[in-house]
RNA sequence: CGGGGAGUGGCUCAGCCUGGUAGAGCACUUGGUUCGGGACCAAGGGGUCGCAGGUUCAAAUCCUGUCUCCCCGACCA
């Protein structure tokens, strides 16, 4: 390609409202043009991005059988209410009408269409399993959109849904799934962590999230890194805290005044002085419709996940004060769970204790009664009504779970894939059945296995940069190198890059040749910033030498090559980086 | 949804407090000189100051409302 005929509108300076990496560079580089709060224009240069990501994914899905589909982006709300997340989408779901007035929505995943289609079609279990897949733009409606491609309301997303008849089946599928989700992310040029995750709305039994480990991410990862052990902070454990919790003097319970004290700090300064690991934080959730009550330690933090798996809730939230008021007759500031009851047909449906907590006494906590805390707190004894569970959030430092030497680090990590085994929770609500080899009806087991593609291209650029610019893998990078001829005016070193330009192009390396009319530096300068791998530059004294210049994107000095040499070269640093795909 | 910040030429921003016919740098056009790390000189083009009301002889500037964008939090396969 020639960059005098290819739209790439580089910026001089930072671009006011961009933060992030990949975010200021996809813009200045000539990428990206935003549109609206979360949605992107993709320019001449970022889509080749991303067709070079698709095509990485395409051909590790082919690799495990998967066979590519095209779905509708537009939903009837039906199969939506089907499954019964056209509730539990709630306000993330873009919702639209069409002029009969159906509901209508854009779909932010595909679990119901593919799944319509397994249970229209698949008959008898000799179908399976079947492993389908496509490449879509999914649309979310995001609270908050943010870090340019990172976090949007509109992307395109691999998501693939693995049919089998039992779950030893799914397992391999899980596991094929898992493999090429490893290679492509390799191939991308990105290093990334495994990690248990939460499955949340998805539903299902277990989920494997896909992490890359960048201050720009918006996920919280808990590693152990003498066993490897990985979690997401939602569903992380740890062996506890770190500091013992400071249970009191053991005995009755006893209400003592605490005027407007209202947080577990308040409470820890004078006159009353209980210090936070002697406290229990009491929290009151809204959890499908009934109050449940969630109880950690004073320093700890509730992890909303942990209580939703505790609870089995869909839909989660902190319950509002008046609710809370109504049920416990306190405002938050002198909540407690002690002598609360629970149950079906009591204001509070369950509580839960986190299991730190098993066999303290002497603990401190609300009264129920605004002004008053209870001390003498003994968890067995005056929370027997509660679940154990673990419900808070590990911290780093804190022993590692599985290992015994380890002690837990928390990074900030991005999620740029997530597979699930789902089960037969989707099968079952749309009625997808097959005959086994007894002839009975079994509903069909499935997975769902989902890639961010832009994802994909942001995390690179968040890895691979520097002051001046992108530093593509070779992979994805959309051309190969950049071919600069130094002096455009001057007739050789034109008909020199030209040359190269077609020898480049007959090797089958993509050549951006910088056939502008523009000085040395604006060449060199916009060549960094767009950060193609390889940089060929022809200069007019080397050149009369017959040289010409070849440096790596990352590298310091260029080095000088012959010109009979540079297009083996170029084929060989290329294909040593990965730039060439495996069946093309 | 809560808190904070910002909307002035394509980009980065000044001007606003203290109202008086809109500026700089970069980018763009033309001519000239340059030509190995974002050149220089000269001459140009381009802005309903987010939008709508209001106050005033007069509003980018003051007041009210509203929209949009960004950041933090809440939220989130």
């Amino acid at each position: 390609m020639r960059q005098s005929k290819l739209f790439v509108p580089t910026l001089k300076e930072t671009p006011a409202d961009a933060t992030v990496a990949s975010h200021v560079l996809l813009l200045r580089a000539g990428y990206l043009r935003p549109l609206a709060a979360g949605i992107y224009s993709y320019l001449p240069l970022f889509q080749r991005v991303i067709r070079k990501v698709e095509r990485i994914i395409r051909e590790e899905m082919a690799a495990i059988g998967a066979q590519e589909f095209f779905l509708p982006a537009l939903h009837p709300a039906e199969i939506w209410k089907e499954s019964g997340r056209w509730e539990v989408m709630g306000d993330n779901m873009f919702r639209l009408k069409d002029r009969g007035g159906r509901d209508m929505c854009l779909g932010m995943t595909h679990e119901e269409i593919f799944t319509a289609i397994a249970r229209d079609e698949l008959r008898s279990y000799r179908q399976l399993p079947q492993v389908w897949y496509q490449i879509q733009t999914k649309f979310r409606d995001e609270a908050r959109p943010k870090s340019g491609v990172l976090r949007v309301r509109q992307f395109t997303m691999k998501d693939a849904y693995s049919f089998d008849l039992d779950q030893p089946g799914l397992d391999k599928s899980f596991e094929d799934e898992r493999r090429a989700y490893c290679r492509i992310f390799e191939r991308c040029g990105l290093s990334y962590v495994a990690v248990d995750a939460h499955s949340g709305a998805m539903g299902g039994s277990a989920s494997t999230e896909f992490m890359v480990r960048t201050d720009a991410g918006e996920d919280d990862v808990v590693h152990c890194a003498s066993c490897g052990y990985a979690a997401n902070v939602e569903r992380g454990e740890s062996r506890g805290p770190s500091s013992a919790a400071k249970g009191g003097v053991a005995g009755p319970t006893k209400a003592f005044p605490t005027p407007g004290v209202k947080t577990i700090e308040d409470l820890a300064r004078p006159p009353h002085g209980k210090p936070p690991e002697q406290q229990l934080k009491t929290l009151v959730y809204w959890a499908d419709g009934a109050l449940v009550i969630a109880v950690v330690r004073g320093d700890d933090e509730l992890n909303e996940a942990k209580l939703q798996t505790a609870s089995g809730a869909q839909v989660l939230r902190p319950a509002h004060p008046e609710e809370i008021q109504a049920a416990l007759g306190a405002r938050p500031g002198s909540l407690g769970a002690v002598g609360v009851r629970a149950g079906e047909q009591e204001k509070i449906r369950r509580i839960f204790v986190d299991r730190t907590l098993a066999g303290l006494s002497g603990m401190v906590t609300g009264a129920n009664e605004d002004g008053f805390h209870l001390e003498g707190v003994d968890v067995a004894r005056d929370l027997a009504q509660g679940t154990l569970a673990d419900l808070r959030k590990a911290r780093a430092g804190e022993r590692c779970p599985r290992c015994e030497a380890g002690a837990l680090d928390v990074y900030k990590a991005l999620e740029v894939g997530h597979i699930f085994k789902l089960g037969t929770k989707y099968s079952e609500a749309l009625g997808a059945q097959v005959l086994d080899a007894q002839g009975k009806e079994i509903p069909i087991v499935m997975g769902s296995y989902g890639i961010g593609v832009e994802r994909i291209a942001a995390a690179a650029v968040e890895l691979h940069h520097d002051a001046d610019g992108i530093r593509w893998p070779a992979s994805i990078a959309p051309f190969h190198l950049s071919l600069l001829p130094l002096q455009q005016q001057d007739a050789a070193v034109a008909q020199a890059a030209e040359k190269l330009y077609e020898d480049l192009g007959a090797a089958g390396i993509e050549a951006l040749l910088d056939d502008r009319d523009e000085r040395p530096g604006v060449k060199f300068k916009d060549a960094d910033l767009v950060g193609l791998p390889f940089r060929i530059a022809i200069g007019k004294k080397s050149l009369a030498e017959g040289k010409v210049e070849w440096k790596a994107r990352g590298d310091a000095q260029a080095e000088l090559v012959p010109l009979a040499e540079i297009v083996s070269k170029a084929k060989q640093a290329l294909g040593k980086a990965g730039a060439f795909s495996i069946v093309g």
